[in-house]
DNA sequence: GACTGATTTGTGAACGCTAACAAGAGGGCG
DNA sequence: CGCCCTCTTGTTAGCGTTCACAAATCAGTC
C-alpha cells in the first residue's frame, strides 16, 4: 500500500521482474503476453513479481519490435460540433476498451494539404489504423493520393477497397423528414442543405429531391447554407419574406434554430405558418421554441462502429468494407398540417 | 519523384540514409536532431539522401534511448460539450504546432476510479505530461492522490507546485453578469447555478453572491440545475410560475435555452418580463429567441495557454503555476431595465 | 529404460535510435 | 615544427522488448 521509502530511480522492466520471480526475463514477457505455455505455478511467482514491483510494460520498446504502437489516429474536422464530437468520443471508448491509444489531429481548414500533413504526422507515430471524421468531398479524394500503409476507416464515406466507410443513411433520413412533412399535407417542401462539399449535405439534398419527387411533387426551392445558426437566419429572413414553402427541411438543428429565429421575428409561427424538420438531434432540439422535430443520428453509435471494423481490419478479418447506421425520425411540435 | 518500382520491405532508417549519404548513422542522427556542430556540405548530402529515401525516423526508437514520447496526454470529460470541446481543440492545435503528439482519454463518467484508471493508460502510454479537463471538484482531489511522475496541468483549477492550473475568471464573469443587471435597474435576480460539484459552477455562484452582497441586495433565490437545456426547462416553468425574480443570471447557454422555452410557454416575455444573462456564449446563444446575452470565455485560447504553460514546465522553465483568462460581457436582447 | 512427442523454460540476437566517448582534421601561435 | 584547442565525424554500447531457436523437463508407450 504504501510507497516504498527510496523510490528506485528507473521504472522496473522484465528483467527487475524476472530476478525477483527467479525465471528468466523471456517467461514474465510470456506472461505479460498472456502465452499458453506457462505452468500454472509460474504465471502466479511472476504475477506476483509483477504486482509487487508495479511493472508496467514498456510502450516504445515494445513497439520498436513489434512494429505496432497500439495506437489509432482520428483525423477530424469540426470536432467541436456536436456529431464529430460524439463519433470522436465513440471511437474513443472503443478503441480504450480494446486496449488501444487514441492520438488525435484536429483539422482547422480542410484541404489536400492539411489532410495530407495530418496523415504524416500520424505515420510518423507509426499509428496503428486511422480513423477519418472529415465529412467533406476532398477527404476521400486526399486519401486515395497517399499510400498509406495502415487501415483507413473513414466515417460517411462508402468503403472502398482502400479505405472502410461508415455511414449514417442520410439519405434516407432526408426521405423520412420529408415523407412525414408530406403525410401532412405539405406540397411546397424547401431544403435548406448545407455546403454542397460536404457528403452529408449533399446525400441530404438528394433524399430531399427523390422524396418529392416519389410522390410527384417539385423539387424547386433549395437554398444552401454553412450549417451556422447565423446562415439559418439569414436564410429564414429571406424565406420568410417569400413565403414560398410550407414546410422546410433543413439540413441541420443550428440553421434550423437560426430560422427559427428569423421567422419568430418576422412574426411567422412554427409550425403554424412554416413546418420545419431539423437533422441530428443535438440535446438542445428539444428546447427550442417550438421543440424541433429532427432526424436523429446516433453519432457515438457511429464512432463505435468505426473502431468495430478498424478491429476487425487489424485482426485480418475479410468483412464488409462498409457499414451503415440507420436514421430515426423524432416528433416534436414544430411540424403540424398546413394551415 | 516517381515510386521506385520495387517497393522495400522495411521503412528506411538512419543506416539506410547514412549508406546512401556514405556518412555515419550518428551523423544523420545529428542532422536530423539539428545539431550544430554538422558541415554545411556534410549536412546537405544527408539531407539529400533523406529525401530520396524518404526516410522518418522511428519515434518507438527514439523514445525508447530518450525517455521520452514527445506526446501530451489529454484527460478530459463532457468532451462533446461546446467548452471542453473548444479547449481540446486549442490543446490540439498548440501540441501539434509545437511537434507533440495528443492522445485523448475521455471520461464519461467522473470518479476517482475512472480518473485514477486514465492516468494509468497514459502512464502506460509514457506520456510526456498530462492535461486534464475534467471541471470537477474531484478531480484535483483524485490527481492530488497519485504520484504521476509528469508534469499536470488543469484546465479550471488554480495551481499549486504539483499541478499547474489554467482557468477562466469565472467569479469575476458571474460579477460582470449580474453587475451588468443591477445597472440596469433590476434588483431582484436569481442564479440558475450548474451542479455544485464542479468547480465552475460553484465560482459562478459565489460572483453571483458576491455581487449582489456588494450593491446590497439579497442574495437569496438561487436554483442548481445539471447544466442541461432539460434541466432549465423544468427550472424555467417553477421560476415562471413563482415569479420571484426579474433578472436570472444562469450558469451556462443550455441552462439559459430551456428557460427561454419554459417562458415563452408560460407566456412571458424575455426580457420584458423577465431578463436573463447565460454562461460561455456558445455560437448558437446568439441565435436564441431572443439572442442571448452571456458572458463569455474563450476555451480555445485557454487549451493553447494550457499547453504554453505545459511546454514551459517540460522546457524546465520555472514560471508561473497558475494562469487566469478574463471573461467577457456580451450584450444582445435577452436583458433590459425592469417593466 | 530408451524413444517419441509435447510442454515449459532459457539464450541470444535483433528492433532503430541516442548518448558518451574517442579519434581525426584543421587552425592559431609561440 | 609541435602544441593545444576547436570543429567534425565515427565507434560502441545501451534503451526494454519480442522473436526464433535451443535446451530442458515431463509423460506416455512399447
Amino acid at each position: 500500500m504504501a510507497q516504498p521509502s527510496s523510490r528506485p530511480r528507473r521504472l522496473p522492466r522484465l528483467e527487475d521482474v524476472a530476478g525477483l520471480a527467479g525465471v528468466s526475463h523471456q517467461t514474465v514477457s510470456r506472461v505479460v503476453n498472456n502465452h499458453p505455455n506457462v505452468s500454472r505455478e509460474t504465471r502466479h511467482k511472476v504475477e506476483a513479481a509483477i504486482a509487487e514491483l508495479g511493472y508496467r510494460r514498456n510502450t516504445a520498446a515494445r513497439s520498436l519490435v513489434t512494429r505496432r504502437s497500439q495506437t489509432i489516429g482520428v483525423l477530424g474536422s469540426e470536432l467541436s460540433q456536436y456529431g464529430p464530437a460524439n463519433t470522436l468520443l465513440g471511437v474513443e471508448r472503443a478503441a480504450r476498451d480494446a486496449g488501444y491509444f487514441v492520438s488525435v489531429a484536429a483539422l482547422r481548414e480542410v484541404t489536400r494539404d492539411t489532410i495530407l500533413d495530418a496523415v504524416r504526422h500520424f505515420l510518423d507515430q507509426a499509428v496503428d489504423g486511422i480513423v477519418v471524421i472529415v465529412p467533406h468531398m476532398a477527404t476521400v479524394a486526399a486519401l486515395a493520393e497517399l499510400p498509406i500503409r495502415v487501415p483507413v476507416v473513414a466515417v460517411g464515406s462508402d468503403g472502398n477497397d482502400a479505405v472502410g466507410g461508415v455511414r449514417v443513411d442520410q439519405r434516407k433520413g432526408a426521405e423520412l423528414a420529408v415523407r412525414h412533412l408530406i403525410a401532412q399535407g405539405h406540397t411546397r417542401i424547401g431544403h435548406v442543405a448545407g455546403p454542397q462539399d460536404w457528403i452529408d449535405a449533399v446525400a441530404r439534398a438528394e433524399g430531399w429531391r427523390s422524396a418529392l419527387e416519389a410522390a410527384g411533387l417539385e423539387a424547386d426551392l433549395l437554398v444552401e447554407g454553412d450549417w451556422s445558426a447565423g446562415s439559418g437566419y439569414d436564410i429564414g429572413r429571406r424565406l420568410a419574406a417569400a413565403r414560398r414553402a410550407t414546410a422546410l427541411f433543413v439540413g441541420n438543428d443550428q440553421m434550423a434554430l437560426g430560422i427559427l429565429r428569423a421567422l419568430n421575428e418576422a412574426g411567422l409561427n412554427v409550425p403554424t405558418d412554416i413546418s420545419l424538420v431539423g437533422f441530428d438531434d443535438q440535446p438542445e432540439s428539444a428546447y427550442f421554441s417550438p421543440p424541433l422535430t429532427v432526424v436523429r443520428q446516433d453519432f457515438e453509435e457511429l464512432g463505435r462502429r468505426c473502431m468495430d471494423m478498424m478491429l476487425a481490419v487489424l485482426g485480418g478479418e475479410e468483412g464488409p468494407r462498409t457499414l451503415v447506421v440507420e436514421p430515426e425520425l423524432v416528433l416534436r411540435s414544430s411540424t403540424s398540417p398546413p394551415a
